[in-house]
DNA sequence: ACCTTAATGCGACCTATTGGCAACAGGGAA
DNA sequence: TTCCCTGTTGCCAATAGGTCGCATTAAGGT
């Protein structure tokens, strides 16, 4: 998994995509962010502060493309708007149902329920798809 | 936990909430579907069905009521409508991000993720809110 | 019966996202 | 290099799902 601008494009490219400057624009947006965790709303901003231009609906289809392709992943944390976030970088998102907050965990926390549910269900889990639920450490302890 | 109409009312009660006819309505709704799961537009039209004066956000904020009180969870599953379902059915859900199909699987099995993550991040793990995401059998297998 | 406060109706609003369609532009073929 | 095919984009209207404020109503303890 090459996870640079070039080697996304390439994999685009090689999937019978087209390379255009909005999908530069998307792909720098996902990949520049420090956390690299954006909402669609988050990157539609994000690349228009570099160009103003480019239309809402476009960077939506961008990130569908991108989702198809296996570059990014959408997980939907809680009603509103989805996260996107590199599929490289793996690891687990640690949702607080009562604050809001979203904390991450390392991957391989789930191998063994993958394990167990590809044997008994044939259910192939993706770990970078499924956000866990809860309450964290402070909401838990004062509620 | 009491899942009978009565017993969910009580702990209404109890919470300092007041029984109305909507609440019963929406309640009654959850219970009796069968499979236990519904968006939460499944719901509203199920207590129209009864009580076609109800307001949308009637049901709405008793679906919130009710997931604040514990009685029933709400899932993101995918973009669109969130579902709910009655706490005390406790298992698991296996989403598949391809097709949509949603299939069951026991409770216990994040028993072992659970109890980890409490330990080490003084995370409060909810199976019942949690989702697993990935492919299911069929389009793993032809995928 | 009374009073406090929760719950409701209503309707406007909002945000996230999708769809159709004509115009446009990558990038392999000629 | 030019041409052409087809993937992409812009535009914008339309949804869907859900939230909000506010005046009115009604639950239920006293």
């Amino acid at each position: 998994m090459d996870d640079t601008l070039d080697g996304i494009l390439d994999r685009l490219r090689r999937d019978g995509g087209r390379v255009t400057a909005s999908r530069r624009a998307v792909i720098d947006a996902m990949l520049s962010s420090p956390s690299h965790h954006m909402t669609a709303p988050d990157v539609v901003d994000a690349v228009r502060a570099g160009h103003p231009d480019f239309h809402e609906s476009t960077v939506y289809r961008t990130l569908e493309r991108l989702a198809e392709l296996g570059v990014i992943a959408r997980i939907q944390i809680a009603p509103g708007p989805a996260v996107f976030h590199l599929s490289v970088a793996q690891h687990h998102h640690l949702v607080c149902d009562r604050c809001g907050s979203v904390a991450e965990a390392p991957a391989g926390l789930l191998d063994a329920v993958a394990a167990r549910l590809r044997r008994e269900h044939g259910f192939v889990l993706d770990p970078g798809a499924t956000p866990l639920h809860g309450l964290c450490a402070a909401c838990s302890g004062s509620g």
